[in-house]
This record gives structure tokens, C-alpha cells and sequence, in this order.
DNA sequence: ATAAGATTGCAACAAGTGTTTTATGTTAGG
DNA sequence: CCTAACATAAAACACTTGTTGCAATCTTAT
């Protein structure tokens, strides 16, 4: 991308005649509508006619009106993350192609997705699943593949503040049986992303004809693992590597955990305390300890 | 507003035919593309037939595609230049102490932490644990304890694009025994932060004994992971919850992984690809694959 | 196994798109 | 005052768009 459009049209505007200014003003102001809406359109709330957008976008070097609204709509496409992202980008200036450039990109991709996970319904989500993980008789955790680590990581936190956690792994074959013994004042915390595992959805099914609460960390509003009137928690997964990354998912999970936390009883801290002289007793820890 | 897209979509989803879900997902997924991509376009990304569109937005009671461009046209529009972080607070203004306001906060400081993974010295270690990876012959995986999340999803991933990655987990009792078979041209990949777990720790000082090169994800420069003249990955571990927050670690490996598999050659799509008919033979993934 | 129904792919359609051509008006120099 | 030279408007153009009707195909229940 040599020149930016307005950089191109400041150039030349001086010299264009009255309509195509006008034209050239209009788009100016109305940027999203320039990517949004149809040349004909934008030429009738420019007070213009349709062929003066042709001759504007020829007169500026383009091949037509389509380029303009292309070159808008990346604009509205890439725009997002302002803040953060755009200005760390700026700060440190890397070789486009080197490792440590493609590394910076991905970590700003990865701070701009944690942010996102800050809006509203995100928020509100994640305070219905804390709740209902806060009353749950057991906690049920479950994922797969990619997912399993979240899984893992939310059961082993949750079994460091209480002993309802149940890890539901496949491991020695035994499938997720623990689920049959399982009573509707219990809630299954499920994570999983396209494509998604055969044997997790139908655990989830499974759950749900149980009685169980579901609360799903998935990838989509659409994702097979979210129940109707649950909690779901929708993260990004897109990823500048073709791995697709659970970065995003790990991190909600962690801060649910953390809410549940959060409304313990202040016994926890003892409890955490107490965890701490054990393991020290067994030996578990180095002695170098922060 | 009386409905979203989205909570239309929701509340049919089930119900729409097998064509009319892929259309509605490829949607879910590129809500910008749904505003800015001509139908057609659209459809032929979502790998659908034109007609597909119409007769989603048809069955969800929109009068044509149009009107589902437009919605998404608006959302484009209004949701527009959140400095992310900043104005999210802003906007929507929590009362303090309410779970929503605590999980906001905590969403920001993951942010930043993330953002704070752009510094110089860490891009310079990891392109430096990548090349390491890279040049490796088995990669040896060992995390334990709120570490484990971490080396298991290394593990995963690695074994994804190769045949190289060794999962050094302590189940059956067998610890780590697989290191003494470790050669020089091997190297190890250790994720762990205070307190340090004692076997780990003491794995570490036996890799390195034998020769292997060692890359350490860990918190403190000081930790006694990490080797003189080796890469170091340092995160911080910091966190509203008295949990220590993993995140940060988690999205750094994750980097990580995909910056080794960028260097890998052409084959790795193949083997992908491969792997995924392999799981689909299985019927290991649920139908309503993207 | 078969029929009724739903779902899908294909091709044709009218409407709308961006562009180009043609006609009309406007301005400046002889 | 005329007439180039130019700017604007209008109309015609080729093309793409979103939609719909119809036949082929796949489900599903009898």
C-alpha cells in the first residue's frame, strides 16, 4: 500500500473540478459509507451524479469506483484494534519478514483478541457461568485435542480452591463414565472448538439429558456444545499461523476460575496456605522459591 | 434493536438444514465480510450455492440477504473505534465490585500482560527457541502442577506438524525416565514458575548434564530453569486473583509453536491435511464442521 | 421397498451495478 | 458575438447482483 486514499486525493484535489470535489469531500466524511454502500447510492447523499464517482476515481489514478470502495473497506476491515496494537506496531519497528516480526505481529494479534474478550456479552457470560460453577455440587470439566489443556488447567485451579473438581479425560479408556454418576445440582464445564469432537459433544448431550447445567467455552454463538438458556462463553480462535489458537480460550477460562474464586469463603486462603505447608512437607517444591 | 442477528440465528440454528448451518457459520465467523462481500462472493467462500443465501436469510424471516447485510453494515458501523481497552471501560461503566467489573479487570490486565510479550528481549528469545526448535531432533515436553496446561499444549501442537515431540508427563509413576535416552541433538522445552516444582527442576539439571539444549518458559530471569547461554522466555505470572495467571505463558508457547511451524517446509499443510482425513475416517469430529 | 416430503444444485430472470457514450450547458479568448 | 474548450447532465451499455422456479437428490416414515 503505497499511498493512502486521502493521501492520494489531497494530492490532486486542488485541481479537480467543482463536482468531482464535492464527490471527493462527501467520501471523505462519510468513510464507512464509502465502503458500505453502492456508487449510486453514495453519488444521490452526495448531491452528485452517479458518473461524477467514476470520473473521481479515475481521475485519481484508479481503475474505478470499486477500487475506492475497496481501499474503504480494508480500512474498516484493519481498523480495529486501535490503541494497544497500532501503537506498540509503531514503536518498534522490525524487518517484515523476519522471525521477530512475524512473532510481534502475533503477539499484538493475541493482546487485541484478550482485549475483545471485554465486551458486554462476553462479561455478562462469564458472571452467569461463575455463578453457577459457584453453586454447583460438582464441577465436571471436559475438552479434547486442542482443548484439553483448557480443560485441564480450569480442574486443576478449581481443585487447588475446592475438591468438586472432576476431570473428565479419556484416560485408560474409560470415557467419560464419571458423567452417569453425575446429579443435576452439578455443572459440566465443556470447552471445545471447531472441529469439533464427536465423543464431547455427545458427553454434552449426555449431561444435558442428565439435568446438568452446560457451561460452554466455544468458538461460536452456533457451536453444538452450547445449550439453550446457558451460560456460553465465545472466544476468537484465528490465528496468523494455521494453527488456530486457544491463547483467548485459555485466558477466559482462567479469569472464570478466578471469579469463582473470588466469591469463596474466606477459609480459602487457609486452604491455599495449608496446601502450601503439605507440598513443602513432601517435597515438592525447590527451595529457590519466589 | 430488538433482535441481533445472532440470537436470530441462535434460536433456529438447529433447526436449518445441513447447507443452510455451513452458510450460517461461514457468517458467524466473518461478520465483516457478511457487511462489505457481494452475496455471491460470500457464498462462494462459505463453499455454498448463491441460492444458499437467500433462502438462510429467508428461513430466519428477513425479506432477502439484503437486509442480512445490512445488519451486519450497521454492527460495522457502530461498533466502530473502541480504543479498545480505554473506552470499553468507558462505555460500559460497571458498578465497582460487581463480578462484571472484577472479570473486566481482569480481561485489561491479561490484555497488557500480553501486549507486554512484544518487548525486544522476548522476541529476540523466542526467535531464538525457534530456530532451537526448530534444528531439534526430539523435543522433549516437561511441565508440572499450573505448568502442566502449558508443556501438554506445546506437546500437542508440536505433534501436530512432526513426529518429534516427546510429552514428559509423570503418569503411571514413570517420571521422566524417557530424558535418559535423550541425545545431544535433542532438546528440552520446560515450562515452570515459583514455586518451582523439585522434579522439574532436577529434570532440567539432568538434561542439561546430558548434553541437551534447554528452552525455559518461566517467570523470573532468575529462575532456576533457566540455563547460561540458552533461550529464556520470561512472562509474567501477576494477577487481580491470588491464583497466579498462566495466560501469559500459555499464549507465549503457542507463539512459540506456530513460529517453529512457519519455518517448516511445504509438507506440514499436506500432513495436516492428512490428519485431518485420518480424524474424519474415525468419526472422530462431530458433523457441523466448518 | 416405496411414496411423501424436504433439501439441494442449476439455470434463468429482472433489477441494479459501474462505466461509457452522447448531448447539453457554461465559460473564456478572439 | 462567436466558438473552442471544458464541465456537467442524461441516457445507453455491458455486466453483476440477488432472487426464484424447477428438476434431481437425499431423508424419513410407513
Amino acid at each position: 500500500m503505497g499511498e493512502s486514499f486521502t493521501q492520494t486525493l489531497a494530492a490532486r484535489f486542488d485541481s479537480l473540478p467543482a463536482q468531482l470535489q464535492k464527490a471527493a469531500r462527501w467520501i471523505e466524511a462519510h468513510p464507512h459509507d464509502a465502503a458500505l454502500l453502492s456508487m449510486r447510492e453514495q453519488a444521490g447523499r452526495a448531491g452528485v451524479q452517479p458518473a461524477t464517482m467514476t470520473r473521481l476515481a479515475q481521475a485519481l489514478g484508479y481503475d474505478g469506483y470499486d477500487t475506492v470502495r475497496a481501499l474503504h473497506a480494508d480500512a474498516l476491515r484493519h481498523a480495529r484494534q486501535p490503541g494497544l496494537v497500532a501503537t506498540a506496531a509503531r514503536r518498534n519497528k522490525l524487518q517484515a519478514g523476519t522471525r521477530e516480526a512475524a512473532a510481534q505481529a502475533m503477539v499484538q494479534h493475541g493482546a487485541a483478541q484478550i482485549g475483545a474478550l471485554g465486551d458486554p456479552a462476553t462479561l455478562t457470560a462469564l458472571s452467569q457461568a461463575a455463578s453457577l460453577m459457584a453453586g454447583a455440587g460438582r464441577i465436571f470439566c471436559l475438552g479434547m485435542r486442542s482443548s484439553h489443556a483448557v480443560a485441564w488447567h480450569v480442574w486443576y485451579a478449581l481443585s487447588l480452591i475446592s475438591d468438586r473438581a472432576v476431570l473428565l479425560d479419556g484416560v485408560g479408556g474409560v470415557g467419560f463414565d464419571a458423567l452417569v454418576q453425575a446429579r443435576p445440582s452439578d455443572v459440566l464445564f465443556v470447552c471445545g472448538v471447531a472441529p469439533y469432537t464427536r465423543a464431547v459433544v455427545e458427553a454434552v448431550m449426555q449431561a444435558r439429558a442428565g439435568g446438568l447445567r452446560v457451561i460452554a467455552l466455544t468458538d461460536s454463538p452456533l457451536s453444538p456444545l452450547i445449550s439453550q438458556g446457558e451460560p456460553a462463553l465465545i472466544v476468537p480462535t484465528d490465528s496468523a499461523s494455521f494453527l488456530h489458537s486457544m491463547a483467548p480460550a485459555f485466558t477466559l477460562a482462567e479469569i472464570l476460575v478466578a471469579l469463582v474464586a473470588r466469591g469463596d469463603d474466606p477459609a480459602l486462603l487457609a486452604r491455599l496456605d495449608g496446601l502450601d505447608r503439605q507440598l513443602a512437607a513432601f517435597n515438592t517444591y525447590h527451595p529457590s522459591k519466589g
